[in-house]
DNA sequence: TTGTACGCGTTATCAG
DNA sequence: CTGATAACGCGTACAA
């Protein structure tokens, strides 16, 4: 391992002072051309560039945002991270990303190792909202202290920051419109846990829905489960096998594409055939819908719009007096064939 | 925004120096109970840490390592990425990720952003073999003057680093095998770009594996295409609509399980029922193998373990004298159901 | 047990 | 146009 070349040495060697070689590299215009060439030369002899961390300390910034979720190796995770990274390349930062173990709360430990690097501004993502509600605004006013402070949350949260709100209204609202409109009447809703304030709310919207529409919601249509595959198949088989066949319902909305891939897989297991037998919809329109079969309907929240917006404002919320802010990125409904929506009407 | 407490206000505020109040954030012993208690409480009123920048540019380090990969929404990838995080963090260590803009190379922006952030070690993965090799090692040799560097490579590719190879013989002895035992003979190959070393590699390694079984190894059979769904159905497409029915291959072993995804969808669509009529595996054993219909037959390269490895390299590579060093992780072929296995032998 | 003084690598300010 | 010099926040010898 080299030392790397400092300011000094290229000063030193180059016969000027730092302050010159600063300039050089900033391509200062007030530098004699014959200097600039002399310091450039000793430069890239050296190949010369300046430590971040020495910037840093001096700028008292990180031109770093960081991003906070559960599990980077979710989809739904990934494109918000991936897409406020880009975001944040577009403005000449960077993202450091952070995870918080399983479906634990934001940890203090994360809190101040955000604080110690200096964030520049810090998105979270996830379920923290499952947390206590007091620990989590302990939190966030500890970190707005020092930094921009943005969420990608449910709707009605009203956290003292920036707030990008996922849609959830139409996330319930589409789908049991879409399936009532193909003449399903019986609809339930499996996934998520009564835990998560969020899943709840998730389920608790659905329900609404139903009502608005003069549907039926019977309990038993309303399976708690997790968010993932094997959380779908165990639901499915827990609520049809706790049914008689004529009470079963016609439809099934999921709460994630993940619980959606478990439920098909244990309704074939049962011999129904989909979506004659049973229509199922997701939600987070992943990448391998359209490859699911029968092709899966799904939510799209955009979580790549809410990923930019959020970077956008937190970079903005640098210059500006910060500033609560809240936007909704409208959900979406994906239609393929998991409603047998290219079969047209369904009576009863 | 507040401004962030120095060691400098702590140490003015409680009437001690700035060394005492370091041993105090240190532990250190050496310091009288009843000073430490007073600087205590003044740390805790102003919620005072350290800052990381100031240390980082004092240590002259980072206690960070980059990833470097194409795109961390690919679950290939983000498997890597979390396994190196975790173990990274269990050393006390953080982890930064870079992304390599599509099938670009390793772009000189990197390798210099890298070396200006002082990272402590650097793990590149992907197919940045696709490279001109000199400017590869180019690369490389660069930054192995500054910093320890892992690769997740294939076995051949021999760079002057920390070499973690992927087992890409088993990666194509193991299909062809499995197929073979259960009574295929014509075993076609799709997905993979030969523009790229690492994926002409796999390609090249199947073909071998053929004439090594004595099985026909006819060109129709290995049809180049991408590395997803969409390349995975037209590459079906492409091969089945040029062959008469009689020739069609009786397998098909795919580049990863995302064009396997677009290959399963291609063939059902032209009304083959699977395996049946076709028997298929995947590559890399994601998350929905099990779930696709039917469940994947897969090889598991192991991604995290080599990306742990990795890192255990790297942090260690810091203290001695950096070594060569290479390992394989070997495959695994993931049997399910999209080979017919769960049938039995399938004779011709 | 505690304090002083300096180095870490940069940038900004202010003279010249 | 260029050069000192003072921050930036912290750790660490060395001294007391």
């Amino acid at each position: 391992m080299v030392r790397k070349a400092t300011i000094y040495d290229i000063a030193r060697e180059a016969g000027v002072s730092t302050a010159t070689v600063t300039r050089v590299v900033r391509q200062d215009p007030k530098v004699k051309e014959e200097t600039r060439r002399r310091v450039q030369q000793v430069i890239d002899a050296h190949a010369y560039t300046p430590s971040v961390s020495a910037q840093n300390l001096e700028a008292g910034r990180s031109r770093a945002l960081a991003v906070v979720l559960p599990v980077i190796s979710n989809t739904y995770f990934n494109r918000i991270f991936d897409a406020a990274y880009w975001e944040a390349e577009r403005n000449g930062c960077s993202v450091r990303l952070f995870q918080t173990r399983e479906n634990q709360a934001i940890s203090p430990e994360i809190v101040s190792e955000l604080i110690r690097c200096r964030m520049d501004g810090v998105l979270f993502a996830g379920s923290i909202w499952s947390t206590d509600r007091d620990d989590l605004n302990t939190a966030l006013d500890k970190l707005g202290k020092y930094m921009p402070v943005a969420t990608i949350c449910p709707p009605d949260v009203a956290l003292d920051c920036i707030c990008i709100q996922s849609d959830l209204v139409n996330c319930s609202r589409l789908p049991v419109r879409h399936l009532h409109t193909l003449g399903h009447r019986r609809i339930a809703f499996i996934g998520g846990s009564m835990h998560s304030k969020d899943a709840s709310r998730r389920g608790a919207g659905f329900l609404e829905q139903l009502r608005q529409m003069d549907l039926p919601d019977d309990p038993a249509y309303h399976v708690d489960a997790g968010y993932d595959m094997e959380s779908g198949e165990r639901a499915v088989l827990r609520m049809l096998s706790g049914l008689e066949k004529s009470r079963w319902p016609s439809a099934i909305v999921t709460f994630n594409d993940l619980v959606a891939l478990g439920a098909i897989k244990q309704l074939k297991k049962m011999g129904l055939s989909l979506p004659q037998d049973m229509a199922i919809v997701g939600c987070d329109n992943q990448f391998f819908c359209a490859y699911t079969d029968p092709p899966l309907t799904s939510v799209d929240l955009h979580p790549e719009e809410m990923a930019q917006s959020a970077v956008r404002e937190l970079l903005l919320a640098r210059e500006s007096a910060s500033r609560s802010f809240a936007m909704v990125r409208e959900a979406t409904l994906v239609i393929r064939e998991s409603c047998g929506a290219h079969l047209g009407y369904r009576p009863l």
